[in-house]
DNA sequence: TCAATAATGATAAATCATTATCATTTTGTC
DNA sequence: GACAAAATGATAATGATTTATCATTATTGA
């Protein structure tokens, strides 16, 4: 049985009001203005299972840990602050035909883009 | 002084004539073919110094450990197969101009793309 | 409200990649 | 060839992230 606690609430509003990818840290650290006390493990616990029920989805983005975001968006990619270390997500989807890319005989089945940089409040 | 040493050959030439990102593993699977009794802990240290000189870069990519590759090439990304694991050079430059897919203040730097798929031995 | 039990939080343990250690081997110089 | 010192290889140690453990707490259905 599936329970619903004041933690699990927590982490799910966090993901969806910061919009953005947050690492289990980063979730650890919103989520605890909300649930006082809220420990690691809880967040690791919480976050795999909404990967798990299809509510979020992991990020992998180049030399860092997987970060979580909810699931449903439409195809975009990331903007990783070369400063404070935040990824956002970007608008808009991709125009380019990335297929081409790919030597003769490959199959591509999906890309991923990072741009790198400083965001807004770095800058 | 630095040494020339039958192990530091051989993983220089594996990176050379493989001309694909490595990763350690695959360079000492790679380079005990050249040198058997290669040990793991060389592979690091080669290649730690061949970035520290400047001979190699080392390449990240979503959800994996560094690999490596010669340095100067030109700029270019890479292909990962999603069966056998291995990263493959693209050829080719990026035409699309990803900064405006920044949001509005922010200031990109750079970009990595990456695209998946299957190679052509995994078809 | 109560009981059953799922969930939590603190922390120990597990993982995995990488680095440090050190006795031994190999290289470069005289 | 002999010597000094760098390099190697085996493996222990490290660091960082993630998972497991378990006593305690909180939730849910009766």
């Amino acid at each position: 049985m599936e329970r619903s606690t004041r933690q699990r609430q927590a982490i799910r509003e966090v993901l969806l009001e910061l919009d953005r990818p947050l690492s289990p840290q980063e979730v650890l650290d919103a989520a605890q203005s909300k649930v006082p006390g809220l420990g690691i493990a809880t967040v690791y616990r919480t976050l795999k299972g909404l990967v798990e029920e299809g509510a979020a989805v992991a990020v992998e983005l180049p030399g860092n840990p997987p970060r979580y975001e909810p699931s449903g968006k439409t195809h975009h990619h990331h903007f990783h602050c070369t400063a404070c270390g935040k990824v956002f997500e970007l608008e808009g989807g991709c125009t380019s035909d990335f297929s081409a890319m790919a030597p003769p005989g490959f199959q591509t089945q999906g890309h991923e883009i990072v741009l790198y940089g400083r965001c807004a409040d770095c800058r």
